[in-house]
RNA sequence: GCACCGUUCGUCUAGUCAGGUCAGGACGCCAGGUUUUCAUCCUGGUAACACGGGUUCAAAUCCCGUACGGUGUACCA
């Protein structure tokens, strides 16, 4: 089968179409039997014979070009030395440099990219996998102006920029040695072509909260209680007088995202409103009422309700009663926080306040009562 | 189908070009330690050179083949 061109038609054949007014193609005529020779910065030299090559179209019927055609000549004039691409480009090269060739034009430097992934089953990430596995493949959320289809981004997600930009260049790319955090500063110092491998990466959620969770612990507790505080107004809490970013200190390396702290640090503002029922039939034994009813007798008397202080006088009265250690500290944690977590518990009764420390052991008391027997 | 590219722990990868330490690191997972809980953290462990030939004293590394996978094969980019 031959296309039906000047090529094959004759030449009156060829007039008459055009004076028609018969739409036409312009094709780029394709060397008959030639091996081209290209090379390509991350795998080397690559051979294609233009037997396997047809004849590409460069100016559609339309007038427009095709991006071939018009990918050359974008980059030639913009002087462009080095086009760095995606893997799926590479069948193209042929083409591109022949119409580098065609032109008399000086080719720039290749670099195929190897592929990103899809983190299940195989072949290159698409924006199908995000939505179907719940994480982003776009930086950015985007709403697509044809549809109003939106995607998720990763800043949207809770990334920090420079999280993500760490872990996106970590994929198919490595400095060679053993560092792993890298900053924009640093990349632009240590990337380079000749790192970057040849096979396709697969994205993986975990390492990527990983970095995220590096970042966040790294950044200071002002900035991060600056991007915490519109959280806060979120869930109408005034903190009073409460010193966030000290909060967000002895909370921070529980999470890997801003949004997380809430749930970390909302004890600090609200009283339990439940108590976790797995930590109240693991810790709330027979004598916890009794001990807890005692502990608060003991707090009464507490007037510098600092941490230290309130640590130092407690575990003198359970080791004078000779009660256990964690017996007693999991009782008073359901009863503050209302379930096993949390930071240190004499620092959270330091934030929340005398007062408050007594209200929670009353309520707690009152709602979980007296054990009568253990079963 | 054809062409091109690729293939080291579950994942990201070092090592391959200039053959020669029990194949190294990180994430995950598991165990132990620290701790009043959970998390963090520390220590240890788990686990890979796709397969088959060949070259060589010696192959993850060089050569050939096979398998598998990816991409491309649009008047898309």
């Amino acid at each position: 089968m031959s296309l039906r061109n000047s090529l094959t038609l004759d030449k009156q054949e060829v007039t008459e179409l055009l004076d028609n007014g018969t739409p036409y193609v312009i094709r780029f005529k394709m060397p008959e039997d030639r091996v081209v020779e290209m090379h390509d910065e991350i795998r080397g030299r690559v051979e294609v014979n233009t037997q396997v090559l047809d004849d590409k179209i460069l100016f559609k019927s339309d007038g427009m070009p095709t991006y071939h055609l018009a990918n050359i000549v974008d980059d030639h004039l913009m002087e462009i030395t080095y086009v760095i691409r995606g893997e799926e480009w590479l069948p193209s090269l042929p083409l591109h440099v022949l119409l580098y060739e065609a032109f008399e034009w000086e080719a720039p430097v290749f670099a195929h990219l190897p592929l990103l992934l899809k983190p299940d089953g195989k072949g290159k990430l698409s924006k199908r996998d995000g939505d179907r596995l719940g994480f982003p493949v776009f930086p950015l959320q985007w709403t697509d102006p044809k549809n109003g289809e939106v995607s998720l981004g990763y800043r949207e997600d809770g990334y920090f920029p420079e999280a993500f930009i760490n872990m996106l260049a970590l994929l198919g790319w490595n400095p060679g040695d053993e560092r792993e955090f890298f900053t924009l500063e640093e990349l632009v110092d240590t990337f380079s072509l000749d790192k970057v491998s040849k096979s396709g990466a697969r994205f993986d959620q975990d390492k990527a909260k990983w970095f995220n969770h590096h970042y966040l612990v790294d950044k200071s507790n002002e900035e991060l209680a600056q991007l915490f505080r519109p959280i806060l107004d979120e869930k109408n809490i005034n903190p009073g007088q409460k010193d966030i970013p000290y909060i967000i200190g002895l909370v921070k390396e529980r999470v890997n995202f801003v949004q997380e702290l809430w749930e970390q640090s909302s004890f600090f503002f609200l009283a339990p409103e439940e108590y976790d029922s797995k930590t109240v039939k693991k810790r709330w034994k027979t004598d916890s009422f009794t001990q807890m009813t005692e502990l608060k007798n003991v707090l009464v008397q507490i007037d510098e309700f600092t941490s230290e202080n309130t640590e130092r006088t407690v575990k003198n009265w359970i080791e004078q009663k000779e009660y256990g250690m964690g017996m007693v500290m999991n009782a008073f944690r359901l009863l503050i926080v209302g379930a096993a977590k949390g930071p240190h518990l004499f620092d959270i009764i330091a934030v929340i306040g005398k007062e408050e420390t007594l209200k929670r052991i009353d309520l707690g008391l009152n709602i979980l009562g007296k054990k009568e027997t253990v079963n």
